[in-house]
DNA sequence: CTCCGCTTTGTTTGCGCTCACATCTGATCC
DNA sequence: GGATCAGATGTGAGCGCAAACAAAGCGGAG
């Protein structure tokens, strides 16, 4: 009976799952623990043996079951990327960043993207790449004020892309330097001779937003100018555009530092919409340095940050803390610089 | 001996691993089975016995083990996404779509990227997606004339977003109309009044890039103008702006159609540069509408794609011929639509 | 020539879960 | 009131793999 049993169990299995370890052991004459041992590399292990065993593996196209494999090990070589679902440069460009150096690694890559704003959708992104057993988590989530839940992801390694959140014993932060970009940005326009800087700033909800806003703040502040009101868009050139138009209409509006390039562009067209010639009457600094930047019909003087150089770095980290656990709390900031094209100039002669 | 050994192995594990459904049953006092039942939803358990195994799953922080239902089960509720690493809008727009309504449909998303247009690198990321044991494929690559590797995806269900491929028994192909939106923009220059359009192509090695050059060239065969030879530019706008100088330098040329939206900014910039006004003296039509494109110095007409709601609905297909298994092989084509702004025009009057 | 220690290979076990089946309870019917 | 049946719960097995342990083979030191 159990011969009989295990025996049509098997042959049903076959045919419906494909070739497992056994079948390679049974046509290699080997057992099903030194096919395990060749596929894992193990040393020791003939060469004849080996050389067996691999033909078998090919002629028969056995490919092991990872499920299987994660299972026993408790492992399962795939690191979890939260990031926000939107098609902006940013977030793409440290998207392909993590996904190439994860897959360097030797890694998988499981992708959430969250578009929402709402905490316990976040969390609930969270929980489900836990429950997928990712080995290590990215958070590309611009997340501000949220505190995470953090026995969720337990002693599970962190990297975060958007400063730090404490959601684990082993958390790598890593950030390019927003306020000293702001700080920059904001000092290249007082040095050109503006009187103050106007900003156009990201949702609040974004910590790099706000970052960027307070270096451009303190510089203001630092130099003793006027600090004049926060304008918020949602990052797109529409918002820049609806926000631009407000600002383009007010004269004593010489230089206007926008939070990202796209915005920078919608600003751009509402302030040519009013009349106002860009860098002649108004300057305007970027941020981001996309790709187009340099290629509009005013190249974008912007800030740039190395996105995906960032990316690496810090999944190299990760993979790191994954390979060898340990307690850690790392936060470090990655460089971040101007870069001068054709929209900022000197302000308009005053009346004075 | 036995009953020791399992013991101190059941406890070291269950340090090690954390809660098992075992533990939930003991806590609960019913039968690991039951607790199977509950996490499932399976109907037949009482409701006192189904709220008290969910407050023990709740106190004791219960997560059923993916790895293990993964291997009894033969399926992970995961699909695999094949796409071009790159920044840009299209690719990006298309991920996004993708992942919402993969995780909308309450599966996963594994991302593999692939710059190279190595055939053998395509394949390998491939082969790397099966592996995973991923339950359906999309395949996002613009991949052109690459055969890839049939016996390697075998019978499960593939989502082609860039055409058909035939490396499954249970294909979808879903794709913009292409040469449409080819045709479209090349006939409203036409109708403008050009006399021929010069085109600005995507890589050869994509489908989408080839099959737009396409509409343009049957447009102006159709309509028995003469055919200029095509330029290729690499999607960027930097490429776009090298081409679009040479365009420049030719004063017979009045109607550009471009690609994409990035290339289009690079030929406006480079005509620019060369005193040549649009729409004035040439009228550019660009692919994609991307966000900024409504907001340039010059809105820039272009050519619609739904890429969220393309991604979406194949998705939404894909999962269908998961769960209800059948040889299929579709092919489909997804509207498109020209939105008319300001860089198209008649063209200037000539001495003749 | 024996014993030790090394490498190579096999056996057994269990990872955590779901499935098929067995069992038990209580209600329903004539 | 006992046969019947439906629903609720438990039992045993096995998914495919790797770890621990055991056994066999082999060479060299004494």
């Amino acid at each position: 009976m159990s011969a009989n049993k295990a025996e049509s169990t098997r042959t049903a299995t076959r045919s419906d799952r494909g070739v497992v370890a056994m079948d390679v052991a049974r046509a290699a004459g080997v057992s099903q623990k030194t096919v395990s041992r060749v596929v894992n590399g193990d040393p020791h292990v003939s060469a004849a043996v080996q050389e067996r065993v691999r033909e078998v593996i090919a002629t028969l196209g056995y490919r092991p079951n990872r499920a299987a494999r994660n299972l026993v090990l408790g492992r399962t070589r795939t690191i979890g990327l939260l990031s926000v679902g939107t098609t902006d440069y940013g977030p793409s460009a440290l998207m392909v960043g993590t996904e190439v150096a994860v897959r360097r690694a030797g890694y998988s890559l499981l992708v959430v993207n969250t578009i929402e704003e709402d905490e316990s959708l976040i969390s609930a992104a969270l929980a489900d790449l836990v429950d997928q057993g990712v080995d290590g988590i990215v958070i590309n989530e611009p997340v501000g004020s949220f505190t995470l839940p953090t026995d969720l992801v337990g002693d599970r390694p962190v990297l975060s892309l958007s400063g730090h959140y404490g959601i684990s014993t082993s958390e790598i932060a890593l950030d390019a330097d927003q306020p000293s970009g702001g700080r920059i940005a904001t000092q290249h326009l007082l040095d050109l001779g503006h009187r103050t800087v106007h900003h156009v700033a990201g949702p609040s909800t974004f910590r790099s937003a706000a970052l960027r806003t307070i270096g451009w703040r303190d510089t203001l502040v630092a130099a003793g100018r006027e600090v004049p009101d926060v304008r918020y868009g949602d990052w797109t050139s529409r918002s820049g555009h609806a926000v631009g138009a407000e600002l383009a209409a007010d004269p004593t509006v010489t230089a206007i530092f926008s939070a990202n390039d796209q915005m920078g562009i919608g600003v751009m067209r509402a302030l040519a919409e009013a009349g106002r010639r860009v860098p002649e009457d108004v300057s305007v600094v970027g941020f981001d340095d996309i790709p187009e930047a340099a290629y509009l019909a005013r190249a974008l003087t912007t800030v740039r940050q190395d996105f995906v150089g960032m990316a690496g770095h810090g999944v190299a980290r990760l993979v790191e803390a994954i390979e060898t656990p340990r307690r850690q709390d790392i936060t470090e900031s990655y460089p971040i610089s101007l870069v001068e094209r054709e929209t900022t100039a000197p302000p308009p002669p005053r009346g004075i």
